[in-house]
DNA sequence: TTACGTGCAAATAATTTGCAGTCCC
DNA sequence: GGGACTGCAAATTATTTGCACGTAA
């Protein structure tokens, strides 16, 4: 799905990028709901109303990590009439089509990242956040042996943080 | 909890040991019962019938990844009688001990480690296998900046596997 | 129009919890 | 004996699904 796919991966590419491209949208305009619009349209999603805020929400600011919850609340507040079904509908559509990523990090909840591109994660164990890990050299110096037959899909790589005492 | 809490660990502590030992118990015999008790004793975990019987399950053929359900499924086998939501309990005190560790790699279900050394997975995609990586030497080339004020816990590194078709 | 989307409520799935009865020290 | 432990069933939490109705192409 992404350069990650080599049998024999090198350190660069299993290393995140430092920046990401928020999304795959053929061309950024800068304006949200053009954006979106396209952005659904490219991956042969109907850009619905509920759709399009959700979408909005999601990719209008920066990279983000947000839970069904967390969507919806938002969606809520920024009065967009959503159910919870249809954020989970719409981001596993999403995640579908390489939109989002899935993050699993405590067993509970699932994050959707907004970032695509590979990077690794901080989890801040008391706050339960996860935040992209910003250094961009952070990297494996010699990628695992991979067994017979099988090749890497992704690394996932969560560095657990707690407050110093 | 490990040798991962300094504020800078080096490559080598975020390695994996390569080999690690099954469990803390002060003394191994070699004889599981033995090994058990002292093991459950050792923690403040009373040697009740279905503590050791699990603890004997879990910890009674090298390094394994269960999940409740497995571990469930299991006993039944074995004629232990026990029931589920003892399975999760005894997993959550054992970890909470720190004799296991919990590993979350695809949201649902949650999986138990027996080996607590620092080591990294694969993870089958297809079946949902978790196995430990065997090479001793994956390691990180250089650990992320850790924000003003946290430390690391804990580094979780899972390399998901496909088949090559 | 007409297949695709949405909302709601019910269904699952994984895990936790309350509590009465049981067992270890 | 008494607190720790267990089992069962009910409760929670996260997520999915069935289905009648709405809506974009």
């Amino acid at each position: 799905m992404s350069d990650l796919t080599a049998g024999e991966p090198s350190a660069d590419q299993i290393s995140g990028t430092g920046r990401a491209q928020t999304s795959r949208v053929p061309s950024l305009t800068g304006c949200p709901w053009h954006d979106v619009n396209e952005m659904l349209q490219s991956v042969g999603l109907r850009p619905t109303r509920q759709r399009m805020a959700l979408g909005w929400l999601l990719f209008g600011k920066g990279d983000r990590h947000l839970t069904a919850e967390m969507l919806y609340e938002e969606a809520i507040q920024a009065k967009v009439p959503v159910s919870l079904a249809t954020v989970y509908n719409t981001l596993n559509q999403l995640t579908d089509v390489g939109l989002l990523r899935q993050v699993s990090v405590d067993g509970a909840k699932t994050y959707f990242d907004t970032n695509i591109s590979a990077h690794h994660h901080f989890y801040m164990e008391g706050s339960h956040e996860l935040v992209d890990i910003p250094d961009p050299h952070l990297m494996l110096q010699k990628v695992p042996e991979v067994p017979e037959g099988y090749e890497i899909a992704r690394i996932d790589m969560v560095v657990r943080l707690r407050k110093v005492r």
